[in-house]
RNA sequence: GGCGGCAUAGCCAAGUGGCUAAGGCGUCGGAUUGCAAAUCCGAGAUUCCCCGGUUCGAGUCCGGGUGCCGCCUCCA
């Protein structure tokens, strides 16, 4: 069965197939470091982290780019030179690469906690400049771009796909008036490849000019096609990426390369929050530390924010957290009973079989369906019936189990379990049972808080009492 | 003003025209338990935001509303 991608620029699901067979060339549009990175943040590059690892367990090998933009974008077309980056130096009294740096360093930390894999790279802006005007200096060459003083800006009307991903005409942005009317452009949607601006706190000495900066978009072209190629197969973002930045960016590489640039975008749509934008008024810019506040581990948040479709508006409210929390709870509890079975079960040991098969089919054809996520974790759950009913022989609780693994892996869930292997634990339960048979409640009752405060749950079965760790 | 997306039980969420609208969480009954937890049994949408339409048949298609979200300015 065959992978199908929703691609933007078709809005239809296609079958995916890469330029190079086996091999898959992405890149992920990543954060501007000038704040911590909130958690509606954090689904589109979980989503992305979870494209990577089912183009992975499908056999790929993925050559995965992210970048992190340390150089700010203008706030807009008639400000005094200054970005977020810059806005946030000034306002902290550090200089821009401080500020960069910093929230770079966090973002870095917040990625390390959900499990994210690490891609081949992640290149920063900053470390790309030459590459940058190397590109903006080809496309004044082939009468893409023009030059007036020391900005540049991509001429627009030489390219007539412009607006074939975001659906916007040309026309309509202009009509739009909420273009600032720029007397340099010679028309309205043309963007800034390079600006200059001796008050820009980072500014680059180039052939346009001795204080200029790159322009809103060039740096992912810059970098994708330095790291990964003219031509990639995957470019992602989040829904706000689609224009103007990645209308941009195709804008930009396809005529510098003359080729296209992705043959698949992707983009996922936002986190809400409590059914509506996340807003500071609101006190629900949630960052993955005031989710730690509340008790949950970035694990949890990271099933909590990968369980619904991408492709759909995602509500998370506490409510939603904690319903994630037990279903995760749920799904841990199942690797802890299949491991036992796998231990040890009595019986056919093929039996069960047909069920993880079923499961694994279910699964996959899920997540090869645009990634459906919710779909693929149905397809879960029957095993998790079968386990709790000990109908699970030991070879295929040890086929289940496996299954599992990978699975929860691809879902960045995976955890080490070593339920049942620990004499210590298995000495106070042991402890238990005997007062539990002595009638002494409160010794079993004493056991049992000191077990719970080691992070083991006693469950009391008619087999009698099992642990696993929580 | 222009472009696009979403709207399914208390909550999250699948459903890509046709059996009784997945699944999970939570809740409420019951069983079990020393009390719990876990587990088991049972209960939940005469109905898929509203109004029309197409069709033998629509949550699924079309038109019109309403609400929310994104973009048209950097933004996941």
């Amino acid at each position: 069965m065959s992978f199908n991608v929703y691609n933007s620029l078709s809005k239809t699901k296609e079958p995916f197939r890469p330029l190079e067979d086996g091999v898959v060339r992405m890149y992920n549009c990543g954060p501007t470091v000038y704040n911590r990175q909130h958690i509606g943040n954090f689904r589109s590059f979980l989503f992305a982290d979870t494209l990577r690892r089912w183009l992975e367990y499908s056999g790929y090998e993925v050559r995965q780019v992210m970048n992190i933009t340390d150089v700010g974008h203008l706030l807009d077309d008639q400000d005094e030179g200054e970005d977020k980056i810059e806005a946030q130096a000034k306002r902290t009294q550090k200089s821009p690469k401080e500020i960069a740096d910093e929230y770079a360093q966090m973002f870095l930390e917040d990625i390390a906690q959900f499990g994210v894999l690490e891609p081949l790279a992640r290149p920063r802006a900053t470390e790309y400049i030459p590459e940058m005007v190397e590109m903006v200096e080809g496309l004044i060459a082939k009468g893409n771009a023009y030059q007036v003083g020391g900005d540049v800006y991509f001429d627009v009307a030489s390219f007539p796909p412009y607006g074939r991903l975001s659906g916007n005409r040309v026309e309509d942005l202009v009509a739009g008036a909420r273009i600032d009317v720029n007397e340099d452009k010679r028309h309205p949607a043309d963007f800034a490849l390079w600006k200059s601006d001796p008050r820009h706190l980072m500014k680059w000495e180039t052939v346009f000019g001795p204080d200029g900066f790159p322009g809103w978009h060039i740096e992912c072209s810059a970098m994708a096609r330095k790291l990964l190629g003219d031509r990639i197969d995957v470019h992602t973002g989040g829904e706000d990426n689609v224009f103007p930045h990645h209308e941009c960016e195709i804008a930009q590489t396809e005529c510098f390369t003359g080729a296209p640039f992705a043959t698949y975008w992707m983009h996922a749509k936002f986190l809400q929050v409590d059914g509506g934008k996340m807003s500071k008024s609101l006190g629900n810019v949630y960052t993955i530390d005031d989710v730690k506040e509340k008790g949950y581990d970035p694990r949890q948040l990271r099933y909590a924010l990968i369980r619904g479709h991408y492709r759909t508006p995602l509500n998370f409210t506490w409510e939603s957290m904690k319903g994630a929390a037990a279903e995760l709870d749920n799904l841990d509890d199942l690797l802890a009973l299949l491991q036992r079975a796998a231990e040890g079960a009595d019986g056919d040991p093929g039996a069960g079989a047909e069920l993880v098969q079923e499961a694994q089919a279910g699964f996959e054809a899920a997540m090869n369906d645009d990634l459906n996520v919710s779909q693929a974790l149905a397809a879960l759950l029957p095993l998790r019936r079968q386990a709790l009913e000990n109908a699970f022989g030991s070879e295929a609780a040890k086929d289940a189990l496996a299954f599992l693994e990978r699975a929860m892996a691809v879902f960045g869930i995976a955890r080490e379990q070593d339920a049942g292997s620990d004499a210590e634990i298995d000495a106070l339960v042991a402890a238990r049972t005997q007062a539990r048979a002595d009638k002494d409640w409160a010794e079993s009752d004493r056991i049992r808080d000191e077990l719970a405060a080691l992070g083991i749950e006693v469950k009391d079965t008619a087999g009698g009492a099992t642990w696993r760790r929580k």
